[in-house]
DNA sequence: GTCTCTGCAAAGGGTTTGCAACGCA
DNA sequence: TGCGTTGCAAACCCTTTGCAGAGAC
């Protein structure tokens, strides 16, 4: 399942509506970026698009995921050793079903947590504001 | 609620029982550590502490709280902007409850949040090995 | 033509490490 | 006494930033 074409084009269509300029840079880093269906840190995405000529500066490639973290394009997520990861994902709050050998990230919907999350923080007497699930397994085409 | 003095004790017993050494700044760090319930960089224990005499060195902050995630004292959770961050927690699973205002967590037991991974994981034909419920809200006391 | 974006290189900030002195056990 | 630990400072690594030139609209 890869992305739907129809997301790396409201993509774009998003950062032109925001004011944005629509490089062949930021097109390139979107369209590697919503192929991929999992974290990626900048270096990494910056290696994979390493190839293009002329190459994409590193620096773009950070300001470029930043931008899309911006217009909810992107969620952000801080790695051991001060990295940053990123995931190509939709701004509607759901969570996610991490690979732990392939690294590919499904999307689950949220329904079924809302309800637990808010049972455990009665209990705590806790006004719930966020809550976040993650799971981590072996995904069905890996096992 | 503060820490339970036997947790302090028993990271200490954990130390010395694993052929580390029990010294002054180490104690000092745990207790601190160990009283605080929240989630702290090395660089705002190392804070914390700078009014001891003889000071204790950053770099000593860092090796001990890396120390202490060894032995099943601490987990490590990365932060924005490269930064880590530690909470002083037993090993056994279980997940927490983050308060928003004043930064305080509180356990969560994991009991019903594993029915409903496994549930969630079989939809998805994924085999979960780990999972993690972050809960952010207001607390007890701050509301 | 204007205003955003890119590339480059330097600066920034947290973390890690090498090494000699120190001090638990 | 032996070996783990500390303190210091330098090294590391990823990320951010300033600026001049390029390019989208």
């Amino acid at each position: 399942m890869s992305a739907p074409a129809h997301a790396q084009t409201s993509v774009q269509a998003e950062l032109t509506r925001s004011g944005r300029r629509l490089t062949a840079q930021r097109k390139a880093i979107v369209a590697e970026f919503a192929r991929l269906h999992r974290y990626v840190t900048p270096q990494q995405l910056h290696k994979r698009l390493a190839q293009r000529r002329p190459p994409i500066a590193l620096a773009t490639v950070y300001r470029t995921l930043e931008v899309l973290e911006g217009v909810g394009a992107a969620t952000r997520e801080p790695r051991e050793h001060g990295e940053a990861s990123y995931l190509f994902c939709a701004p509607a709050h759901h969570h996610h079903a991490v690979c732990v050998r392939c690294g590919k990230v499904d999307d689950v919907p949220c329904g079924p947590v809302e309800s637990l999350a808010r049972l455990l923080s009665a209990r705590l007497r806790f006004k719930l504001r966020r809550h976040r699930l993650e799971l981590h397994g072996v995904c069905r085409r890996c096992s």
